[in-house]
RNA sequence: GGGUAGGUGGCCGAGCGGUUAAUGGCGGCAGACUGUAAAUCUGUUGGCGAUGCCUACGGGGGUUCGAAUCCCUCCCUGCCCA
């Protein structure tokens, strides 16, 4: 019948690209009941407001939601700005302290103007966790805890590891979970979603609405999309992520610079490209008759166009192409510097040292860091490299091109 | 409550009274090579008004010409016993 054939077609859309699904089965079945009775199944994604900035890793995660908007369901966006102060158990286990209600709101806000380039605003209902949370009793919250046993939290790979590792585990941690499950219950969530990193509390949560008398959730995991250094996970704090936000020249930069092995990860992931195509692409690597570079190029190019536009992407590829394959140098004024202004603390002189230069610019964190950088013939200006830590930049002509490292161009105004 | 082992730079981990801003490894950064990949090699990796000065080895105090290293005290963690 066509009501099946339907949920067929959603679950084959859900499935690609996913890690896993929790229980595949309880998903088909919550399709066809949703398409049975209009209405849609509430997707669950929580998030931590303390760190504002979107990357590709998460953008993982809102296609997949995207996906089931486009297909007619309920985004619930939760916003853990109750959870945040236990923060996801990860080895370091501080409790942070509560965030202010600007900052939340602060936060939230540059956080939905990324979200929104990727989800749909009519269909998301945002949350805040601390709505519930925070009305807790002290005998509610021991009443949550007792329906679960120290074994079973334990078995979490990351307190299994620490506790055998001797590392310490603080009790408070093992709230985290809980609460999060909690959110499952209080929303009366159907699937969420998360990275695989989420299993166990995806779970528990399952565990929970169950013993609240609702149906267990789907635990619906996608694959945790690898950093630049191609080993761990993409994360703000690791310095190893590609903003969403970021710009075209960057984007497409740091596209170029990931690990081949991680080529075929991001194709599926953050391409639409079709799946035939990326094992093909895949094969001729391994062939030798496609070029890596070849590849990666297009992969760049795939993603900055995704977030930026063709014209965009266009040109991030030929600026890419005229600094690295044509080894262009600051000599050059045809490629993409990012604008500086001189600061105003040396308007007005016809000359700056460039130690005090980039460290005003805060192209360097410390003074001695320009030095060394100097030292090690990182520093170009106006297409020659600097080799004296005294060197002192003429300020004749606007703008002065720096170059700082193999990646950094800009073009200091004045 | 008792016993015991610990807390060192982003991480791991040496040092256990004096060239120790602190061996080594990882990570990071820069250069060479190159495809802004990987591998490899080299250099570098607290700060500053810089042949010197300041800050640093859980916190505070003390001994000493001199302490990360000794003493006191406080805080924190692992393990064993109760």
């Amino acid at each position: 019948m066509e009501l099946e054939s339907e949920a067929q077609r959603q679950l084959a859309v859900l499935r690609r690209g996913a890690a896993e699904i929790v229980a595949e089965e309880g998903l088909a079945a919550k399709i066809r009941t949703s398409l049975k009775t209009g209405k849609p199944l509430r997707v669950k994604l929580g998030a931590d407001p303390s760190a504002p900035d979107l990357h590709l890793g998460h953008a993982v995660v809102l296609d997949k939601l995207r996906q089931f908007q486009q297909l007619g369901h309920q985004v619930v966006f939760i916003i853990g700005d109750y959870t945040a102060r236990i923060g996801d158990p990860s080895g370091r286990s501080k409790t942070r302290p509560p965030l202010t209600g600007e900052q939340i709101d602060a936060n939230a806000k540059t956080y939905f103007e990324q979200v929104y380039r990727i989800l749909d605003p009519q269909k998301t209902e945002v949350r805040y966790n601390g709505e519930w949370l925070s009305k807790l009793s002290f005998e509610e919250i021991i009443r949550l805890a007792s329906r679960f046993t120290i074994q079973q939290i334990l078995e979490r790979d990351d307190f299994a590891k620490r506790y055998h590792g001797q590392v310490p585990i603080f009790f408070h941690e093992f709230f985290y979970p809980l609460m999060q499950a909690y959110d499952s219950v209080a929303v009366r969530a159907d699937v969420e979603l998360g990275g695989t990193d989420q299993k166990f509390n995806f779970l528990l949560a399952r565990e929970l609405q169950e013993q609240s008398g609702q149906e267990a959730q789907v635990a619906f995991m996608m694959p945790i999309l690898p950093g630049l250094d191609g080993v761990q996970k993409m994360s703000k704090s690791l310095g190893n992520y590609i903003g969403i936000a970021e710009n075209p020249v960057d984007m497409y930069g740091k596209c170029m610079s990931i690990p081949d092995g991680l080529m075929e990860q991001y194709f599926t992931l953050l391409t639409g490209l079709p799946e035939t195509d990326v094992a093909g692409m895949v094969h001729g690597i391994a062939s030798g008759t496609v070029h890596p570079m070849v590849a990666k190029k297009r992969l760049a190019y795939l993603v900055t166009e995704r977030f930026h536009g063709a014209e965009q992407a266009v040109i991030a590829q030929s600026n890419f192409e005229k600094i690295f394959s044509g080894r262009a140098s600051t000599a050059s004024g045809d490629i993409a510097y990012e604008d500086a202004d001189l600061p105003a603390a040396y308007i007005g002189n016809t000359d700056v040292g460039v130690v005090d230069l980039l460290f005003a610019l805060g192209e360097v964190p410390s003074k001695s860091e320009a030095r060394r950088l100097i030292q090690q013939g990182g520093i170009e200006v106006n297409g020659e490299r600097v080799s004296d830590i005294g060197f002192r930049v003429r300020l004749d002509h606007s703008p002065v091109r720096m170059r700082v490292g193999k990646k950094r161009f800009l073009a200091v105004k004045f």
